[in-house]
DNA sequence: TCAAAAGTGTTTGTGGTACACCCATGG
DNA sequence: CCATGGGTGTACCACAAACACTTTTGA
């Protein structure tokens, strides 16, 4: 009847997009078990942090990228803030082979320019697109499903798209980005009109050279961070 | 560097529809901390168990209603499986204040005609209208709430509703479980024609007399569990 | 002047919402 | 025959989806 001892970690599933491909950000593991193998980056939960700081303090450590915390009001200005929302517990006996491990799941989207740096130097750390993912430790195979799972529903009813990509952006790339999380093609006038209509970008004023005619840059506008009511918002 | 002590306990949000109201199963607490008050059923998860057993576990402690395990097939006929699902794990350092206890909170329907003795005899749990609770302990008045969110988003776009209801019911008792849930009211033809459009539900041939016009009596359509794919489906 | 990418409107179908009356039964 | 709750249809509007060409720039 009374309590058994039990660790507790949080583990982070980080999303990026990189070379025109959706990517997560796996570590070698180095000891047993699963020496060898690639896993999600994870750490047990300290004494006196909540789990949102053992989570950031994750991709902190993993990435470099600080999460600043909502209380501290906005990031300066430019800076896209990294999203982090719990995605599910997973606590099945003998996920871990060492004893009873439960683990809290995180899932965070980071924007592109910041993903380029994060983890590519000396560390274990290494990007991976989701379409070929390796063998992956414990159950964290499961663990990225889910929350690949959860990315593409909540990218057709909130706006969490725009997290991962820089502070401006054009159309034509934002359109990229939801196709090669989704998977799928969508038609370019629908979905800039969709955009548009539902006022969460605005114009910055500046064009984007490049081979062809210049893009318009927009920018997320703050305000619309909450998320969008009722529903589908985006193709 | 090295993990620390935390406990772990499943708590879980039992919800039913009692005296044509919106009701959470609340249990009196016996002892310190928070003696007195009233706190959401929930113990320690055992050693090997999972997450999902503790929930049905203490669902079953607690109401006396066992939760069918799902690879087992499907219930004995006519039997409404409750519905258990995972719902936030919250692990803020000081929610109890006898050390770092993390509590993994599940909510939990069960059909109207069980709920009726569940909780009943004897025992310290009572049913308790989410319209008026009483003071609670720990965080409890915030799972809660994020429970009952959880519930009126679900109920609009998955076909959950039906678990808070008995085996057979008519087309105005759901409705009025909706109306209870979503604390609004809805136009009856609009609903009747958007359940029966979405096929959930299927008629059973007999009729239930009362004070006015007999109605049909209509089941739930057992393959139509999966959540619905876009757009609300209710209303 | 050509290649390459940006940008732009209209039509058609489907689903949501608003709205008021007749029907079957028991007392 | 009346009170009570059960059951039904239509018109309008908003949004989703399908679909092809013109514009601007750099090489």
């Amino acid at each position: 009847m009374s309590h058994v001892s039990v660790a507790v970690t949080v583990d982070i599933v980080i999303f990026a997009l990189r070379d025109n491909d959706l990517q997560v950000l796996l570590v070698k593991r180095k000891y047993p078990p699963y020496q060898g193998l690639w896993a999600i980056p994870g750490g047990y939960v300290q004494a006196n942090e909540s789990l949102e700081d053992a989570a950031a303090r994750e991709l902190r450590e993993e990435t470099g990228i600080s999460v600043e915390n909502p209380a501290n009001g906005a990031a300066h200005p430019g800076a896209t803030v990294p999203y982090i929302e719990q995605l599910y517990t997973f606590g099945d006996p003998g996920r871990d082979p060492r004893g009873r491990v439960i683990t809290v799941a995180y899932f965070a989207l980071v924007p592109a320019p910041l993903a380029i740096q994060a983890g590519s130097d000396a560390s274990d750390a290494e990007w991976k697109p989701v379409r070929s993912l390796p063998r992956m430790a414990f159950d964290h195979a499961q663990i990225v499903r889910y929350a690949l799972k959860r990315l593409r529903y909540k990218l057709e009813y909130s706006a969490v798209g725009f997290q991962l990509l820089p502070p401006v952006f054009t159309l034509s790339e934002l359109q990229r980005a939801y196709e090669t999380i989704l998977g799928e093609t969508l038609d370019k006038r629908n979905f800039r009109r969709r955009i548009l209509q539902a006022q969460v970008i605005e114009e910055t004023g500046q064009y984007q050279a490049g081979e062809g005619r210049p893009a318009m840059l927009y920018r997320f506008r703050e305000d619309a961070v909450a998320e969008v009511k009722a529903r589908r918002l985006f193709p």
